[in-house]
DNA sequence: GCCTTTCGTTCACCCGCACAACAAATCCCG
DNA sequence: CGGGATTTGTTGTGCGGGTGAACGAAAGGC
């Protein structure tokens, strides 16, 4: 395996910082992997690694075990690396335009402990949402051992959220504009954590990037079909977010001038031949069920051709997308996976007949790896970052007792 | 003005490394530094500015002057810290599509020396061109002292170039596929020195990021008209490459289904409506005048409604582009700024029409800050890159008395 | 059963940056 | 005009953190 030996420091307190977090990131991609992998996959000495994982232990976040049964080659086995039984978790908040989903998650993904609750159709005062979510937060912080501490929440929002502060500045579906939201639920909590917004696409190819069906491809997108259509982009490793943080508002490319009018003002955005409704109406699907489209088209026995037209927009806009971003995969999620299924071979002649070929040649499309679960595991994963960046700080300002102090 | 603590590394020797290359990235930046701007800039201590100045200084790349009588304030004066007399040097070629530039920039990112040659109409085999090139290159690094080193050759090419080693897999407008041109260009030439080469719009991006309109704007987009339209993306302060390095291939976007037929075998590409074909049967300029559309449309004295319709089709092109990629600034660069001169009421107007409220609202349109030297000052950008990046390294392995290995 | 291989552990070492103390150069104010 | 305040250069010391060598431990292979 190639070394890593991404970026580069000021000082020997960032380097140790960092190291620290890479160590901790690896382990949290593998849950379980030798200080032998480590020290190869860092390119430092294994005296350098062993201190390093002994810090992580003495901060209660991974432990060491016995050399693990599986081995390969002769030499000594190494010693194992894998996260602490009672270890730091983060809260993810799935926020859908008909239901809200929120977990605990531990360190490594395991989503611990989910819940569950309708979202009043057209979303409804932001501050209702927001109790809800509290009490879905409460739930299931509840079960979480006192010792384990809380590093934050992450909240997937389907709309544009603003980089700088976590401003919801648009969700047409839940017909919110300018809405704090992460200041709503904290207050709705009554306690101070971290928290961190961003746009459910963007998230959706975070988690796939790091767990799902993306792992390794460090240029990808993830294009999100809930109601309206978005893509979060990862390029070269990192999330393309933009100037304010809205990069990805794909749904809005022109695709026919002539055609429908858009809730957006113009007329023929890619997503009024692509997004639910638009779709819903090509199969005589009822108004009510467009916020399950996904499930409708599981369960689709209706002729093929009426989703034609719809698979060539599909693969026609991702064309668009290809070409303007090179990515080497697009994953399709919310109910576009469903629909990829059913009319696979239109979307994949659509791309090929409008991509250049240099940029085709190299792409994939794909189902998500993590089902429907890639948005709020990246909604999981945001919350994450600031250990990765710094594990030291990170714990030292997370929460502990979480369950008292969210009873009281 | 804030530290700067991009990236974390690995191991000390990586620090040093990396703070060695920022050093030298701000002298080239400002050209003339005080050390004492250097320890605000990089967060470091005074004294290890100082041994990282000495350390360049006896690198030859660098040197330190007596305080500069520009003042500010009491204390004692900062010494300065500016480019060396006889720096090193990169070689940067801007491959057109009727003629080839090729400078002498010295670190700093002055144009030292500059010649220029016709390229024959429809390219020509490629090792003509690089013959031709390479006599350019002999013929500007001629005048160089002997003692100056050459850091490699930067060369920017009107098509697709693969990142991972340069090839050009398509340049529609030389009739070029799959040309290694950098192995051409160093064959002709006779010696082995570092070639980089990308597309024009990526490094017309790149320069306008260092030096130009969009100096400390970290989310750029450099369109470039240049027969053909491409643009090149910085996001987060670093060049969008794609999986494969053709990312920024907006030439292609669908815009008009039924439009005219494009080279690339796909109707109604954005660049049937304002490429350079387009605008010139627009307003009635001779095939054989295309290429140097730009000076055509800066002495263009015609009615201005010829433009009106390819001004609007500018405007929500670039819509598209703000949506999608969320950027600051974007600049039109190539013939595209003479005909924002001419158009643009119409162009703002098209994509304030189409492009999403929170990403319009911070984006501005601008000229290129470095005229129509952009793109060749991008590619001395990117052949002094690995000096920025380990300048130890990169000196170790420059070529020392070119004209003499040259001329024999 | 011995050799080889691989890894953990320990310790001395080196490198690079921080910090403190002092000197130098300029401004400011009386 | 002269002394304090301010800012920076210079020098020496200290510390943190990664490296590398030496040695022991735990496996596989013949």
């Amino acid at each position: 395996m190639t070394a890593q030996r991404r970026g580069l420091g000021t000082n020997q307190e960032a380097v140790r910082r960092h190291n620290l977090g890479t160590v901790l990131r690896h382990v949290h991609g593998a849950r379980q992997i030798s200080r032998a992998q480590l020290t190869a996959l860092m390119a430092l000495n294994r005296s350098t690694i062993a201190d390093l994982v002994l810090e992580l232990e003495s901060l209660g976040v991974v432990e060491q075990t016995v050399p693990t049964g599986v081995r390969s080659g002769a030499g000594r086995p190494s010693a194992g690396v894998r996260l602490a039984e009672v270890g730091p978790y983060v809260v993810a908040v799935d926020l859908g335009v008909d239901r809200a989903v929120v977990a605990r998650v531990a360190l490594g993904g395991d989503v611990v402990e989910r819940a569950t609750a309708p979202i009043p159709s057209g979303g409804g005062e932001a501050w209702q949402v927001g109790s809800t979510v509290a009490g879905l937060i409460r739930r299931v912080v509840e079960g979480a051992p006192a010792a384990a501490p809380l590093l934050g929440v992450g909240i997937s929002v389907p709309g544009l959220v603003r980089r700088s502060d976590g401003l919801v500045r648009l969700a047409p579906n839940l017909e919110w504009r300018d809405v704090s939201f992460g200041s709503i639920v904290l207050a709705a909590l009554g306690v101070d954590v971290p928290v961190q917004l961003a746009n459910d696409a963007d998230l959706g190819a975070l988690a796939e990037h790091r767990r799902g069906a993306g792992l390794g491809i460090d240029d990808l997108i993830y294009i999100s079909g809930n109601v309206g259509v978005g893509a979060g982009v990862i390029t070269g490793g990192v999330r393309l977010e933009g100037a304010g943080g809205y990069a990805g508002e794909v749904g809005h490319l022109p695709f026919a001038p002539e055609g429908r009018l858009c809730h957006c003002g113009n007329v023929g955005c890619w997503e009024t031949e692509v997004g639910a409704h638009a779709i819903a109406a090509a199969i005589g699907c009822p108004e009510s069920d467009v916020v399950t489209l996904g499930d409708v088209l599981d369960e689709y026995a209706g002729p093929q051709r009426a989703l034609g037209a719809t698979g060539k927009a599909l693969g026609y806009g991702l064309a668009s997308i290809v070409n303007a971003f090179n990515p080497r995969l697009v994953v399709l999620g919310g109910y576009l996976s469903s629909l990829y299924a059913l009319v696979r071979h239109e979307v994949d002649d659509a791309l090929a007949e409008r991509a250049l070929p240099a940029p085709h040649e190299s792409v994939t499309l794909s189902l998500p790896g993590l089902g429907s679960d890639s948005v709020l595991l990246g909604a999981a994963e945001i919350a994450l970052e600031p250990l990765f960046a710094d594990p030291v700080a990170a714990l030292g300002t997370a929460l502990v007792d979480v369950g008292a102090r969210l009873a009281g």
